[in-house]
RNA sequence: GCCGGGGUGGGGUAAUGGUAUCCUUGGGGACUGUGGAUCCCCUGACCCGGGUUCGAUUCCCGGUCCCGGCCCCA
């Protein structure tokens, strides 16, 4: 036996259901906000993910030589693609830029609870430009997204790395040393963050100002508790646009600390409490990485969903509705009857809806067993006394009513009978027996 | 990379130093148009490798995978 390889996931038909309704759920949030799809190579030159992140992430990527002996790497995540897309052909395109992206990213790590080393994101790029509105758009977006999947229990974080970091290359002249401490900083060790400062002999409440800032949490009011920056002007115009498009329950955090190599602007993450030890749903900030790759500086503010973690966090908010492969399924009562079956479900099919047929010469119990196991709505019986009226038995499945209807007209019939309303994304997805 | 807990048919389980229980699923049959029931039959498992032993699914060691946590999280 092939075993599948670790931190990899196999999907079957009913959770693919699943997944395929909440991405879609995404997907229409991206479009009504005017952001176009694209897509990028699943594999790229190592050097795409080094220049943003570091030779350190080499150890946690699959990384290969090719047969032409280049150096290429499977995608840790899609940004870098993204940007590199838009550097190489988009640049000149009218601003701003509005895409997003859903596919799978893979990264060596050690595989936990929603945590895989191969797994799924959804995100969203805007890229020209590095005012507050620009920030609202992506937030209010990431926001939309995770609504529309019908997920409730999620907080949201918004914080400013401008702030730290000013503060930190103001109150250091050594370029090397501020390095060292925004990485410190990043860590959350405050500990080997203080001794370095002292034994470098770096004067004033340095220090003081530094966890003062990283603790800021709270309602953005908190802010008057910092001095007057440019970034907390920002922010103000970041929530008070926020707070008109019905998005009043953010949480500044000035803490919030990604990747302080890139991030230059606004960062914020999302989180559902529910989920265990990896309870980050969302992470996304403004950055100007177009540079990096050769082009022109551009502002961009983007931010990628753990599509996993979503899942995770639905499964743990509620219980998901049942899932059937089908509408109807065509029984026939005896073999001469198997050919107007086929006949039958044809038409049904032709008509857009989700129909089976015996294909196992089952009796009828046993069909209408499989039927019920299947989870079909409705049954047609074609059976020998119908078809010499021209007409076919429904069953509705679930109450056991039956009525015959003309053979010409029972696609039309199936369909005014399915033609229920859906209240929500979910509700319209089937699951059930297959795992 | 580190720590803890686990691997018995497709899924869920029981017992055991002498190769395995039960449930479920799947296939078939009785059943000749509502049996979606009932009854019967069948397929199908001890994660891999080494060690101890007459004999290992069971005990020991290593590996691997799963679950959870730490580190990390672009």
């Amino acid at each position: 036996m092939i075993q599948r390889p670790r931190g990899t996931r196999d999907f079957g038909p009913a959770e693919m259901a699943r997944r395929r309704a909440v991405e879609q759920a995404m997907r229409e949030a991206c479009h009504r906000f005017g952001f176009g799809e694209v897509v990028t190579p699943t594999f790229e030159q190592s050097e795409l993910f080094t220049l943003r992140s570091g030779e350190a992430i080499v150890d946690e990527m699959y990384v290969f030589k090719d047969k032409g002996d280049r150096e290429m790497a499977l995608r840790p995540e899609i940004t870098a693609s993204v940007i590199r897309f838009f550097v190489n052909e988009m640049s000149n395109l009218p601003k701003p830029l509005k895409l997003y992206y859903v596919g799978n990213c893979f990264r060596y790590e050690n595989p936990q609870s929603g945590r895989y080393r191969e797994f799924f994101q959804l995100g969203a790029e805007l890229i020209g430009n590095e005012n507050p509105e620009t920030d609202a758009e992506v937030i209010s977006l990431a926001v939309e997204s995770l609504r529309a999947t019908g997920l409730q229990d999620f907080n949201v974080r918004i914080g400013h790395i401008g702030i730290l970091k000013s503060l930190v290359l103001e109150g250091i002249d050594d370029q090397a040393l501020a390095g060292n401490v925004l990485r410190m900083i990043d860590k959350g060790d405050f500990d080997a963050l203080a001794q370095t400062l002292e034994t470098n002999g770096v004067t004033g409440n340095l220090m003081e100002s530094i966890t003062g800032i990283a603790g800021t949490k709270g309602s953005i009011d908190v802010l008057q508790s910092v001095d007057e920056t440019k970034a907390n002007e920002h922010l103000r115009e970041l929530f008070e646009i926020l707070k008109l498009q019905g998005i009043d329950d953010c949480q500044l955090d000035l803490g919030i600390v990604r990747g302080l190599d890139y991030y230059s602007g606004m960062v914020f993450e999302i989180d559902a409490p529910r989920l265990g030890a990896e309870k980050q749903v969302l992470g996304g900030g403004s950055y100007t990485l177009s540079e990096l790759f050769g082009g022109e500086p551009v502002f961009s503010t983007g931010f990628a969903i753990g599509l996993d973690r979503v899942m995770l966090a639905l499964e743990a908010e509620k219980e998901l509705p049942e899932y059937s492969p089908i509408d109807a399924y065509v029984v026939p009562t005896e073999d001469a009857m198997r050919k107007y079956a086929f006949a039958i479900v044809a038409k049904i099919r032709a008509k857009g809806l989700r129909a089976d047929v015996d294909l196992m010469r089952r009796s009828m119990s046993k069909n209408l067993k499989y039927a019920s196991s299947m989870a079909a709505r409705y049954a047609v019986i074609v059976g020998k006394d119908e078809m010499a009226k021209r007409s076919v038995t429904l069953r509705d499945m679930e109450s056991g009513e039956q009525r015959q209807v003309p053979a010409d007209f029972a696609a039309d019939e199936l369909e005014k009978a399915l033609n229920a309303p859906r209240k929500h994304p979910l509700s319209s997805v089937p699951q059930r027996g297959i795992p």
